[in-house]
DNA sequence: ACTGCCGTCTAATACGCATCAGATCACGAT
DNA sequence: ATCGTGATCTGATGCGTATTAGACGGCAGT
């Protein structure tokens, strides 16, 4: 490699870019000065206004650009929020999932001032994808994590590290060391509950996900409590778990003729529960709300062509992406350690009175 | 802030992380040495190997991780590739224009072993958003952008930069100082012309945006260039230019009572021009194609619901992202001295024969 | 025995900036 | 005349790694 400063330039140098020590030379001060001046910000009183001018001037003159680099080294933070994402974060077939969470990250971190720094090179690496990431995250200042599945072993050694980590999500494995933010999905299907109890409905049937994913977990104790703070009795098989292929139209008849009147389901990232009702009800005729009430836990957000038409709860995946960066952004400014940052948020999820569930007959 | 380092640590430490100083102290070598051993790779030749064991195994059980930070500013390199988009990359009203991209900028980063690093923070600064982008750009190896309008101003500034830089679209103002991936608008255009004439239609008309974007320039050339190569005459007001307020149903029928058979548009972010075409011959109450046959340019991508209706061509956009992130290392790599890269890309866009053009009655 | 050379490792330094402990000077108070 | 005292600035150093020049021994060749 050949030294290609220019003239006058220490050989090493791999830019022409302008440096402090360049604006200190033209500026006939030294290189703390420069730094104070340019960076020091509110805590550059104790400077000479004509020194002060001299420096600008120069950086000015020279187009001078800090480099982040050496900032970041040098003062350890560099305004950058880690995203990690345990699948692609841009998904080919699924219908964007992750997005409305983006809007809200985004939004959230430019007003914070953060850029994004989305973490996706291990994604192909090979057998331990995650292993090797852990490396990198401490880029950033804190780290965002998503993803239905956080691989156990990696964020624990990510939480013996002091690199601030938000999961969105609810995860309480990791107890008071991961802060999460995550849905009430606990609340609001019991809300979902009470509305239809009261539209008058008795007889309902839960429809869930076959795995155990904390969201489905919740979901079915909301189920239950609602139930229970209604009054309605909770028989044998009112909790129906399906992954979708064992919906049979014959099943769906037999829970009509026994007399249910309304079916709580709940939309996920495969949305198997969800398509599968839905396709064996328009397969045995029935019709949303006239033969059947439904209402949808997590229904999609509300798509451009009008009104929510599905009853059910939306869950507020942008106000989420937004309070996963406030909580980040807060614990990386220290915020933490004075307890003033609820480490574990719940966000609620608003009530959505759609023309999917009515007034039983 | 407290200097929170360990015990045996020196104070400023502002993380407890091992470093290569630990390991060489704990193998009884030189930091150099671990150095050489850890990230020399190839170029650790020379290296004893009870030396290399030894450091090795110093290395496994302290759990040491690089610092990216200092490898960048010691080596000059970071693998993350920059994105800047000159709006917010997740739009909330917009459908995600540019999801499709992503997707494929996210691919290819991961094949290439970059991770992405979306500059966002300066959207929201005030006044002159832009402007200070030129500070953070370069905390990347190399930087994308993305977006119709780009800001001349700050690009000439960073041109003069050494940091590779790839823009995604057509733009030939910076000559060849900016490499970029585009898409062939014109023959993509002019071949959707030839479609409709080997269709048998004579009369066709061009409906175009207002504004002088360079895709809207480029498929007037294409429309111009496929009829001028049909042998079919352009007569005045063949290219009708609007952002849909003036589309009246009067104008279409106009049209089409002067025998136009087809009808080319293009679909753009806004989509103005084609929503207020399909909007006014609903009104009209024309059908594509039995009263009128439809082209569209850069039709949105498949959705999940069957085969493309529109005919026309579509943008490639994933293979567009994953092409410029290619140009992007490249240049990176340092193949761009070699003359091997095509600094100018324009990939071609499939014709799509959909079910809006019929063949003429 | 002296020279030359190879293999192995280390001292020194660069990278660009931030921080801290003084140095320097002017000025007023004792 | 001496001693603070505040206002300004600089020297030295750290951050964690990569790189380069060369130190140090040992071994072969003459």
């Amino acid at each position: 490699m050949k030294p290609s400063g220019g003239p006058g330039r220490p050989a090493g140098s791999r830019t022409n870019r302008p440096r402090q020590a360049d604006i200190a030379r033209l500026a006939g001060v030294s290189q703390p000065t420069v730094s104070l001046i340019l960076s020091g910000g509110s805590a550059a009183v104790g400077i000479a206004d004509e020194t002060r001018r001299k420096v600008m001037a120069a950086a000015e003159q020279l187009g001078y650009v800090p480099d982040p680099i050496a900032k970041r080294l040098a003062a350890g933070q560099n305004n950058l929020l880690g995203l990690y994402t345990f699948t692609a974060t841009f998904p080919t077939e699924m219908s964007h999932a992750y997005h409305p969470f983006l809007v809200g990250i985004e939004q959230e971190s430019a007003i914070q001032g953060y850029d994004l720094l989305m973490f996706i090179a291990s994604s192909v690496t090979g057998e331990r994808p995650h292993a090797e990431v852990l490396n990198r995250v401490r880029l950033a200042d804190g780290c965002l994590f998503m993803g239905r599945h956080l691989p156990i072993r990696e964020m624990e050694r990510l939480l013996a590290t002091d690199l601030p980590v938000v999961y969105l999500g609810r995860h309480d494995d990791f107890g008071d060391r991961l802060p999460y933010v995550g849905a009430d999905y606990v609340t609001a299907t019991a809300e979902v509950v009470r509305h239809l109890a009261e539209l008058g409905h008795r007889d309902i049937l839960y429809v869930r996900e076959l795995d155990d994913a904390i969201s489905a977990v919740d979901r079915e104790a909301g189920f239950r409590r609602g139930m229970a703070a209604c009054g309605l009795a909770l028989d044998e098989g009112a909790v129906v778990r399906t992954d979708g292929s064992d919906l049979t139209t014959d099943r769906l008849r037999g829970w009509y003729e026994r007399g249910v009147t309304a079916i709580v389901t709940e939309a996920t990232d495969t949305d198997a529960a969800h398509r599968a009702l839905l396709a064996a009800a328009s397969q045995a005729g029935y019709r949303f709300p006239e033969d059947l009430s439904l209402a949808t836990l997590g229904a999609p957000e509300y798509t451009e062509q009008g009104p929510p038409a599905l009853t059910g709860f939306v869950v507020p995946r942008r106000e989420m992406g937004a309070a996963a960066v406030r909580l980040l952004t807060g614990l990386i400014a220290g915020d933490g350690a004075d307890g003033e940052l609820r480490r574990h948020q719940l966000m609620s999820c608003a009530l959505e009175v759609g023309r999917t569930a009515a007034r039983v007959r």
